[in-house]
DNA sequence: CTGTTAGCGCTTTCAT
DNA sequence: ATGAAAGCGCTAACAG
């Protein structure tokens, strides 16, 4: 039924008393087979075979006093936008044999803190974090205790602390002049939490164009920002009588605009974009596939992860001109707000 | 400028000498607190605190033999259908304090063998995997050295393998019945590599039905199941003569439909499904979203995570009478195979 | 109830 | 070029 497994593994002093050397010499074809002759190299090698020997890394690592994997908490595993921007970081650890394990938040203080804990039990070599509250001070003790970590998708507010952020105030504005230009007046922000702060500063950036042009912008708080708050909202939102209606929204990402689309799509018939036009945030991919492709705020997720990786490693080695990394995001016009709009496909990503 | 780094961690030692009590002690505080007088846990606690120890992660699993995770590996990290997948295994996993970690094979067999490797040193407690090839005889002498895998989203072909799997023959029959019935005549099924267990069935399933109707059925092979690729494929069948189009279209997954979408209402003007048809594969969140809402075969993701962490926990127990469970996959209609059908969003799921 | 100790498997001096 | 041995930090068995 189950077959024989061998409870204890096969160690490094099984494979040198089988090949007849010692396990420092094992150790050494296993690291640096360069400084063994050819023939021991041959030897060792064939009785890790035989034995299926196969190192623990348990071991590895408590001797070497690090691991060799960097930890990446998110607010949302199923976003798009962090698994593009956890594939940037997978693809920039790669090169140096570094592994990224996920941790995901769900914007939740507790597992965020949960997470945390867990990656500096591993003692990885730096943590990547989009946090959920203010941690300034966590972090630093950490640091402190020999784990640097980035704050991605988010500024650092305290001095010494590295980032890689996206000017969300900049793509808020991009966002509400876009649909201001556009002639529309009656906008609403459907975003949320408010206290988290992408969602504060995109609010923050609409804000200012709105008051730029003098016209109001109206607030809808979500819960999170997710398809379902964002349908929920919408339908919400429709129940009002129509005058009411704003002729414009900017939804806090994407994935609250395409809930927000459904139901003006299906719960009513509400013409896109002419009744309401329709901004997102982050640009994913299926943001261009949406019932009516998205106009959306571009960050480039995966350079985000990229750039964060190489912060860390900067950290580690020491050497680190560069603390803080911000990024421009740019406006992508697609037909939720611009009727005869042709359609584009994303340009970039490989999806 | 970087301020001070404690280069080496303070250890249990350390907490002991500061406690004034012994290792043994602050040991059993950490892990059977109930063991010790209230008042030597404090004592402990209030060293541990003052100290900032941290408990070092690899130095228990050496001594326990064994991680606390779980390895993952699957095919498509950008693939909703996984994150689900994924996701419903870190729900199951966590009621055991067990942590899924996730590696991306991006159907590369290096990749894939590479994250097999990477979790056997790590010792992990059993591997989820959902492979690229033939794996099974690998597979085998992991858990011969004591690492359980449960294949996923595939069925086992070897007996004495667990295997979380969905019906993808009788999911390839759904798709392509509901086309037939809806009359159409000439069609075609895209996706890709063949070899691809999971997309050979749902071949093999529409064939079946495309022979048993006495019809037709045109396949057309890509490289990946990405949105990518089914957009190629959609724009190189449009420049067929229009005679030559298929009126229906079996994708061998969602993404690959949204692709073959985009070719179809961008690149030209063609009515879906009036002109062609077209069904999907998993149903993912965001498919009843798209430019068209589509018609997809749902396959229950979460589930399939859950139970798989469920197979691994019995296999460890040794207790475990289920070796395999297949689960049986469900036609949700959308608009993509019939025009006037009202789009429904998703029942379930958390977007 | 608490302290002492052995040892998990590996790497890395330090000798030979 | 290779071997012997120390020690990373933790836990559990055993002794007191």
């Amino acid at each position: 039924m189950i077959g024989e497994v061998r409870v204890s593994g096969t160690s490094v002093k099984d494979v040198a008393a089988r090949a007849g050397v010692s396990v420092g010499t094992v150790s050494n074809v296993l690291n640096r087979p360069e400084t063994v002759p050819p023939a021991t190299v041959v030897k060792v090698r064939a009785a890790i075979e035989e034995l299926g020997f196969v190192r623990n890394d348990a071991a590895r690592q408590l001797r070497a006093g690090r691991s060799r994997s960097i930890g990446l908490i998110v607010l949302d595993g199923g976003n798009p936008f962090f698994t593009d921007l956890a594939r940037g970081a997978e693809l920039e650890a790669e090169s140096t044999g570094t592994a990224v394990v996920m941790g995901n938040s769900d914007q939740d203080p507790a597992r965020e803190a949960h997470y945390l804990d867990l990656f500096e039990e591993q003692r990885v070599r730096g943590i990547l974090i989009s946090p959920v509250g203010e941690i300034g001070e966590r972090l630093e003790r950490l640091r402190l205790r020999g784990t640097p970590a980035v704050l991605v998708d988010r500024k650092a507010e305290l001095p010494d602390f590295a980032s890689v952020s996206v000017d969300d105030v900049a793509g808020g504005e991009l966002a509400a002049e876009h649909l201001i230009g556009l002639g529309r007046r009656r906008l609403a922000f459907v975003g949320g939490p408010l206290g988290l702060r992408q969602v504060g500063d995109r609010l923050e950036g609409a804000r200012r164009a709105a008051r730029r042009a003098g016209i109001e912008l109206r607030v809808i708080e979500i819960p999170q920002l997710t398809v379902i708050n964002g349908r929920e909202a919408g339908v919400a939102l429709l129940r009002e009588t129509e005058s009411e209606w704003p002729d414009a929204v900017f939804a806090g990402n994407d994935l609250v605009a395409m809930g927000l689309l459904q139901a003006f799509r299906m719960t009513e018939r509400i013409p896109v974009p002419e009744r309401i036009a329709l901004v997102g945030y982050d640009d994913i991919a299926f943001a261009s596939a949406a019932v009516v492709p998205i106009t959306s705020i571009r960050q480039p997720s995966e350079l985000i992860g990229r750039t964060a990786v190489e912060l860390i490693e900067a950290q580690i080695a020491g050497s680190s001109p560069i603390r803080h990394v911000e990024f421009q995001p740019e406006l992508v016009v697609r037909a939720s707000t611009i009727p005869t709009f042709t359609e584009t496909p994303r340009q970039h990503g490989p999806v």
